[in-house]
DNA sequence: CTGAATCCAGATGGATACTG
DNA sequence: CAGTATCCATCTGGATTCAG
């Protein structure tokens, strides 16, 4: 069951997470490099498996709120610990 | 950087692990559906980023033995993590 | 602003056959 | 047994454009 799949999922999380609450386009400035298209449509899968929560707010121009469920933070610990793995690996590959 | 990309690092690792030593051939048999190809590709990735140890034995016929290396180790838990995460929210999905 | 649609190149991965 | 090579279908994701 990887939820995780597609290449952004983890940063798209680790944005909305870091912020609380967070706009599409906001999201689309944090993740660098990732087009709208991938947002959106990584943002539907996340929201499918009910990890991010979606709220349209009726401002003009219109804005959309993302945040993270209840569910989607008991996977915050989970990211970290393999964000910090992470950080660890790379410095014990690349710098040796 | 993501080192567990690939549809079958964490299959294999965990195959791997559970048993200490595994062969190939046994790493194709644990792991359901994958292909030679594609265990012989991941395994040499596994390998590169030092996860895990190839040692070639000088039976008849010849068989290689692959373990987890230190490194790989420190791994385990987070794995183990994110799978419980992973039963956890099939559950929480499919199940309502 | 949000996000869906289209187009398209390159990566991924399965089946199979082959080598040492 | 372990691993490589080839062929080929499918998937991924970027650029761009369009719509509400």
């Amino acid at each position: 069951m990887d939820v995780l799949n597609g290449k952004w999922k983890i940063a798209i999380i680790s944005s909305i997470c870091c912020y609380g609450k967070r706009r599409f386009s906001d999201i689309l400035n944090d993740v660098d490099g990732i087009s709208n298209r991938m947002l959106s449509k990584e943002l539907k899968e996340l929201e499918l498996n009910e990890l991010v929560k979606r709220t349209i707010l009726n401002t003009q121009p219109i804005t959309v709120q993302y945040e993270l469920t209840e569910h989607g933070n008991t996977l915050q610990t989970t990211i970290s610990n393999l964000a910090d793995w992470g950080v660890v690996h790379r410095k014990k590959i690349v710098g040796k």
